[in-house]
DNA sequence: TACGATTGCTTGCGTAATCAAGTTTATCTT
DNA sequence: AAGATAAACTTGATTACGCAAGCAATCGTA
């Protein structure tokens, strides 16, 4: 036990440990959340992440531009993510009369329903697997932390 | 500006807004450190990562379920992964006497070498795009608080 | 007002990774 | 010494995503 990873050195250079273990807890975070999410409500990760995003924009609907930027996603991950949103029912298409290229993408009764029906059980598997292992003061710590982190090219990718 | 995300209520909840944070932080710099490693080295995220633990493996080698274990991929996805490594001559199949099971995957010269060519360029980025947003004290204290979070079934999947 | 650049979105194609199911070798049970 | 179970690995089918390229609509500018 007790490998050393990732550097020939004695190692202990704690930048590179906290790289490596922000990339596993990942991993392993984001593999059971999804199988959560999936399991109980149909969903992909980032699926439920397109809703509530959805949910909280006015008018519950957003052009797929903005939530591409949101979600960091690409384009046409976002494309193809609706398409299964909308094949689904949670989603609808809506025509910008302003502009032509826009394409809304706006949330449905069923896909509010559904976004309401997946957080509580959502928010409490984040609670569990990632927000429980730290104490108030920690968390504040960590989002801040991790706040300072660049998120590409997206200028105000990460909201609130 | 400054939309309130994952939640209906104020928000602020420090724990969500850790795990956003930790959400897009994630694809952004994974997404740039791919790019770049895949553009000098040719070589994914995962690729390297794999290529590292072989590296620092005692005999340079390692059995497949034991990388997948220290790199959260399923035994698939290492078969297919290796499957690309021995294309590339970077990797060789070795088998294992006293036990007909187990196919070790060891690391050849040119494996080694290029695995010494690419550290020091990914560490580089890693620094750059991650460790960089922080002073010593706070790498610390950042790799202390993910060493928190759990690595799902894997009794000791991080290293150090 | 005309034409080049930019923006929003979609499509084709390639790839990485998953799950489920199958094969072979080891181990355990009786 | 079987026969059942389990472990290590592979394979087939599917999926999610990215990039590059394309099409339309809009904007800027001359």
């Amino acid at each position: 036990m007790s490998s050393q990873v990732l550097t020939a050195q004695p190692i202990s250079e704690p930048g590179l440990q906290a790289w490596i273990r922000f990339l596993r807890a990942h991993a392993a975070i984001t593999r059971e959340l999804s199988a959560r999410l999936e399991a109980q409500h149909g969903l992909t990760l980032s699926d439920y992440d397109v809703l509530i995003q959805l949910y909280h924009a006015e008018g519950r609907r957003m052009r797929r531009v903005d939530i591409a930027r949101q979600v960091l996603l690409t384009a046409s991950g976002i494309t193809r993510l609706l398409e299964g949103l909308e094949r689904a029912g949670l989603v609808a298409k809506e025509r910008c009369q302003s502009d032509q290229r826009v394409t809304y993408a706006k949330l449905t009764d069923l896909g509010i329903e559904k976004c309401e029906g997946a957080r509580a059980s959502h928010l409490a598997d984040v609670e569990e697997l990632f927000a429980a292992n730290f104490d108030p003061t920690e968390r504040a710590a960590l989002a801040d932390l991790l706040g300072r982190l660049p998120l590409a090219n997206t200028s105000e990718a990460c909201s609130g």
